[in-house]
Order: C-alpha cells, then structure tokens, then sequence
DNA sequence: CTGAAAGCGCTAACAC
DNA sequence: GTGTTAGCGCTTTCAG
C-alpha cells in the first residue's frame, strides 16, 4: 500500500494539488465534474492525508486530550470513567477527532505534562476530569492558551472563568435525601465523601433536605468514604454503631459496599435499613436488592463536553460555558418504597 | 506565553537551530557549553518543540493507539479495562508516548476509522485488545504496514504471525478448577464465556484439569454468561438447578454475580456452594466472602504490551513476539479452603 | 474555478 | 562540533 501524497492524486485527476486539498477540506470553489474525478482517484487509491502534514500547515491536530490528574486507582475502576470516557470517545469519533488519554499518578507527573499538553500543540484542546479537589492542573494549564473543559463543577475561586460540564448535585442529594424522609425514615445517615466537588455538593443537597423538614443533623450519622466499594463497606460498619434506619450513599459503589456491610450483620435492605445510592451505574438496577438511586446523565456529559469545547474552540473561549445537567431520582427496592 | 521556534532558540543562545535540534534529541556531538546554554535557554523560555513539525520531518507522530473494536458498554464498564488502560498509559507516558484511543461501537464504525488509523500517518503502532471473537479489525489493518501488538491470544490461523501479550488463561483456569477439585468437590460447574479466546482457553483448563482427576464432564454444569456481574448472576441462577456443590466463574465479576445469586436463594458461599473467579480484581479481596481467584498481571501486560510494540516500531516487526505471562491462584474464603 | 508558490517548524544529510 | 540546506505533505494566499 503507497503512502499517496495530493501531489499525486492531483496528477491521477489531472489537476493541481490545491483542488484536491479543496475537495478533502470540502471547500467549496470547485466544479462539480472535477469534484467527482478527484474523489473518485481518492476512493480508488484509498488516499489517507498524512495528519503531521495538515496539522503544521493548519495548527490544528484534531486531537482532544482527555486529562484525569492524580487519579487514583480504586477510584479509576469505578463504572463511570468507562461510561465518561466512552461517552467522550464516542463524540470525538463522530467529530472526527481523536482522544487521547493523559491519566497521571502523581503531581510531578502532572507538572511534568501539563507544559507539554498546553504547548507543543499537539493537542487542540482539553477536557479535564475533577477527580480529587486539590488537583492543581487546571491551575497550571490556565496561563496557556489552551482551552479546555471541566467536567465536574470547580473549585468557587475560579468557577466563574472555567468552561465546565457539571450534573446536579446538589439537587440530586435533595432528592435522594427527601425520598427516604418521605417513606418516615428519621435517623437517615450519609456515606460522604469530601473528596472533590460534587462530594461537597452533594452533602450539601443531603444537608438542606433535612433541615427543609426540620430533621435535626447529626453528624455522627455522616461517615466518610471514598469514591470504591471496598471504602463504601467500611464507612457502612462505622455508620451501623448508630443505627441508622437509612442511608444516603454518594455513589453507587459506595452503595453496594454498604448493602453488603448491611448483609453481613444479617441485617435486611430495606426491611431494617434502606438505602439510596448515586449515578444509577449499569450494577444498580440488577443488583440485589435492586438499588434506589439518582441517576445522572453520564453519556450526555461527556458528549456535551466534547461538544462545549469543541465549540470553545471554533468560536471564542469567551464567555465561559456552565452546564449544568438535570438528574432524576430512579426508585427500586432498595429504599423500602417499593414492596 | 510566545510560541517559540527553533530558531528562535537557536538566536538567543547564539546557536544555529540545528544545534538546538541536537540538543533537543541528545544526540552527541555536541561540546558540554554549547549544550548547557542552549538547555538554559529552553529552560527559561519554556520552549516546547511543536510536535506536528516534529512528525512531518521525522514521521514518527509518538502516538499509539488503544484499540478495542465493537466494544459493548456493559463489557467496558469492567475494571479489567480500566487496569489494562492505566497501565497502557503508564507506560506510555514514561517512554514519551501518547496513547490514543479507538473505541468502535459498531462493525461500521471499525471499518471506517480502520483505513484512517493504518494510513494517516497519526500513529506509530496499535495496541488492540482480543475483546471479542468476531472482530474484524485485525484483519483489516493487517495489509497495511502499521506495527501493532494484539493483547489477548489471536484465534488460531493467525496466532503465529501476530504479535501478542496474553496470560495463560488455560493454567489458570487448571489452578482453579484442580483447587475446587483437591477440596473433595465433586459436582464443579462454569461459568463459562466463550466471547474471546481467553473465554475458550479458560473453558480448555477446566476441562483438562476435570480429565486429569478422571471426573467426568458434564455440560449441564456449564453455564454461559458474558463477562459481567448481572450476566454472571443470570447464569449461576440457571446453574442452581444443576446443584453443583463448587463453580469456576471465567471471571471475578461474573464470581461476583454469582455469589450474589447464591445468596439470594439463601444459600451460603462457601459452605454450600464453593465460588472461584479469574482476575483477581481489586474487588475480590474485600469481597464478602473474599474470593478464591486466579490472579492476572494486567497491569504487567500492558506495560509489556507497549513495550513490546515500540521494540517492533524500532525495531523490525519481524519476527512476531509472543509472550505469555503466567498466572497464580490466590486462595481466599469463598473456595472453602480458609475456615 | 484552478494553479503556482510560499511557508508551517522540524529533522537529517552534507559541508565546513 | 556546528551551520547550511533541502525537504516532510499539507494549507493558504494570491494570480490568473
């Protein structure tokens, strides 16, 4: 197989290599016979522009970079990376760009990176995860010009000059918190973590449910767990010495640890604690008993990230974009409303 | 923050660009002081050398890709990928690679992008991953000379001219069903999935290791499933009906789920139904009861993956490298073998 | 509507 | 050991 160049389709057409770059660029200013004849040599040579070439002559690579900094592992196995990144893939792959992966294990890695992400011009623009709350990355890449997308909410300081994609939260706690004091439930605890923003958010939706219906907020009730199963299980045995009669989970995951928690003292779900989890990840709806939960628009995330910077990039990083997408509460069995 | 050239390096540090390019690349050839002051300079400018130029004269783009053809969400969302991605990306990063990604929803979708992956030049090398049986893409990439390593065996034809990463399933799944065996089990069921070659290989030892002891075997005690928690609990349901008195689940997600049938029917693992799984994710240590599995370095193969790709990017392509990494079984609570 | 020509920023062969 | 020079394959004015 010839590497073709366009100096060479344009000879087999029988025209310059400017017409066949107009053709493959789908410019217009060009005659509809000649069109034809050159796309006709292309689909006969199966010509392929070499990418070097046009992103020099263009400065642009056509390439995202998808950034998750110092991620952890437990926390990369969750469901949802698999599900953001497919959804990002996905819409990259319909946008005829190309993701690439920059997944970091330490700040220096991060440091390291991020001059060479934002400068080399290898990449067009960014789409950076708010995996933990003291990542300084985007703070490092902003001096750059480089745009990007956040998809989680930032940190208050810089919120308002950052692009980002963000679920509700915050409502979606609300909701979670509200359905378990409607079933009577009183002493209802959290499996909280504070480990990035929609943790915070999340609390803070928990928090205002309660207080709306005048519960009292106990903080013994509230025990700290990361974003894993394994976490979510161990915060769920610190949580039982309170006896509590149901529980917000942050996320699924964290979820499913606390049912087996709850299992493993021969305790029912919902019969003796009901529990409300986070995310509706593909496990919820199967797992046993069937998980309460709030879903979240994982796919449309992704896709309206790679969607918001694209448009960052072919229009103006001006004004900053803020979405904020709708979540739903999804009742099952878990939460003891249904029998 | 100025876009500097080469050349612009080259005038501040007295030097011609060239020098720089040296430099750069360290290559030798190059007196100590006139380094030292050209990599000031670059310190102090931040200097970062455009990577499509870089591309265009050297053809070389630093660029992998991460295949995984007709991916299925629910198969995606194991946190098999996420390791294997982490350790791609890893390894890419400490060798200056990048690692894009290719995930192809649909049989139309890999064909499209195929002929664009194999000849534009935007990628040195592919990793692909042996996802399903069916896959078409190898064959499809093949006539093109772009370098590529599969992880996961290829399907017999041509497994001799393809270079791979695998584990040896077909040990591993011996270990597991030998363990049950050794334990006094007599009636052993799978949980069996033949989607990939690592599904058939599996399926191989366990049988093998069921000759080896002269126990007979019985397909009604071989249930299939696909690789997932919901898909595992499906098919040790159907299981039950068989009574086996032990089960080797093909992974540790389908273990899972088919843990969590067992219990439903308020059954106990170990006591009544022996459970070994295959992967040994991180899942299964914490697990209730901790799982018996059989554990696979993947973080190793994808560390070897890429490796092996840029020593036949750098190399020669031929002849084709195979490697398979050995297995161990980790024995845990759920086998019976620890009170 | 089409072609000629000038780069994009770098590497690498070749001279000095 | 260092500089000069000729491309890499494309996009993009600018003529015609």
């Amino acid at each position: 197989m010839k590497r073709w160049t366009l100096e060479d389709i344009g000879k087999l057409a029988g025209v310059s290599r400017s017409t066949v770059s107009r053709v493959i660029n789908d410019q217009p200013h060009t005659s509809p016979a000649v069109r034809q004849r050159v796309e006709q040599v292309i689909r006969e040579t199966g010509y392929q522009p070499n990418s070097a070439a046009r992103s020099l002559a263009s400065s642009q690579s056509r390439i995202l970079g998808l950034v998750m900094p110092s991620i952890l592992q437990s926390a990369f196995t969750d469901p949802y990376y698999a599900l953001i990144i497919q959804a990002i893939s996905h819409a990259c792959n319909q946008h005829d760009y190309t993701p690439s992966l920059f997944l970091f294990q330490s700040a220096d890695e991060e440091a390291k990176m991020s001059q060479r992400l934002a400068s080399s011009g290898l990449i067009d623009g960014l789409i950076v995860t708010a995996d933990t709350i003291d990542s300084q990355f985007v703070q490092m890449i902003q001096p750059y010009a480089i745009p990007f997308v956040q998809i989680g909410r930032p940190l208050r300081e810089s919120a308002t000059c950052i692009s980002y994609v963000d679920v509700d939260n915050e409502a979606g706690a609300y909701l979670a918190a509200s359905h378990l004091i409607q079933q009577g439930y009183q002493r209802i605890g959290q499996l909280a973590t504070l480990h990035n923003t929609a943790g915070h958010d999340r609390d803070a939706g928990f928090r205002r449910a309660l207080l709306d219906r005048g519960l009292p907020i106990d903080e013994k009730l509230i025990a700290l767990s990361s974003f894993s199963e394994a976490s979510g299980y161990r915060a769920m045995q610190q949580l039982l010495t309170q006896k509590p009669e149901a529980v917000f989970a942050q996320s699924d995951a964290i979820a499913l640890g606390a049912i087996r928690a709850i299992r493993d003292q021969d305790l029912r779900v919902p019969e003796d604690i009901a529990v409300v989890g986070f995310d509706d990840m593909p496990l919820a709806a199967s797992a046993s008993p069937p998980l309460t939960t709030v879903r979240q628009p994982i796919a449309r995330a992704g896709k309206l990230a790679v969607e918001t910077l694209l448009d960052i990039i072919q229009t103006s990083p001006q004004p900053a974009r803020h979405i904020v997408l709708p979540v739903e509460l999804v009742i099952r069995a878990s939460s003891g409303a249904v029998s």
